[in-house]
DNA sequence: TACTACGTTTAGTATTCACTAAACGTACAT
DNA sequence: ATGTACGTTTAGTGAATACTAAACGTAGTA
């Protein structure tokens, strides 16, 4: 017997809301962006209400969340006074997008504070194992993380590869 | 004035704990960590009750699930009934076996449900415009997390190469 | 002006989750 | 066996957070 597609796309946004709680979004923010991913044309924010069952004040702050990381994109149509909005269906795309979103995070700020550590212990310096011990681990953390940050700005600034095309890259490396 | 190394530590320790926040991870697990990165000698569980102010239980708990993603290792004395931890230093090293663990995680899971999705709909095949642009949608997805796992096997296998010589390597893509 | 159709904000609620305190199990010592 | 020094598990609590319901603001329409 065939399976409906409302029970596969049911399915779906169940594995997708999963994967969103998984990476700390709320799973909301997975069944709003499986609606609007599975839909063929832009929805408005009551049909996302019928689809997710999740209230609109509620849609209304996570959707825009999402835009925020570029995974949906709103839009209207001329004398339509309500907001439509699609997703994102270029993965990478959204991936870039996030990094970039991510690069004036709270995140960043954090690491910060490590530079900030490193830069205090550089002008108060005390010279004995202790210290010199601390200092190399503070100074091998930031360097890891100056490592992230231009590895993801290396990948933003990539143009039209795919994700398979750069792990075949690394592939070759060896 | 010269800053102490305890006023150091303390606000290293907070910029990790915020980190470990902002990932999704409980801040007492960077706090933790932070006290066994910043230590000359592994630590036992109570000394790292006094560094951090947590208890026995969470640290117990805790530390497990950090020994799991190989961010820190077990070790005990002979003749010394307590275990002792010490941090993963190499951070390169702790990258490739954080992802080994996600592989069999709850992301996976979800993952595999898309792919089950797919499973069903190509045994339930109908000829229509909605089914087909579903099963499109579902499908480009699946190929997504596929390249997002070849990736993960390829960073897994590269050998003593650095976070950096890797967005080197993207840098020249262009 | 009042009315309608929207999206947003807010106040309150339910649930999740990190963490504590204490009981528990275990291995070793006496 | 009794006691002691561990690590672990469990029951409970407080705080953070996702979400609901409803008030609100606003722009178009009669």
């Amino acid at each position: 017997m065939p399976q409906s597609l409302a029970r596969i796309k049911k399915d779906f946004t169940e594995g997708l809301s999963q994967i969103s709680r998984f990476w700390g979004f709320p799973k909301g923010m997975g069944a709003i962006f499986a609606a609007l991913y599975l839909s063929p044309t832009p929805l408005s924010l009551d049909e996302i209400v019928a689809e997710t069952g999740l209230t609109k004040g509620a849609i209304s702050t996570e959707i825009r969340a999402l835009a925020r990381m570029g995974l949906v994109h709103r839009s209207t149509k001329l004398g339509d006074r309500k907001d439509y909005y699609e997703a994102e269906a270029d993965f990478y795309a959204a991936i870039k997008s996030i990094l970039r979103e991510r690069q004036n995070s709270e995140f960043d700020r954090a690491v910060g504070s490590v530079k900030v550590a490193l830069a205090t212990m550089d002008e108060n310096w005390v010279d004995n194992e202790e210290w010199k011990f601390t200092y190399k681990r503070v100074q091998a953390l930031q360097e890891f993380f100056d490592a992230i940050d231009s590895l993801a700005k290396a990948v933003i600034k990539l143009e039209g590869l795919g994700l398979s095309n750069v792990s075949k890259v690394l592939g070759v490396l060896k």
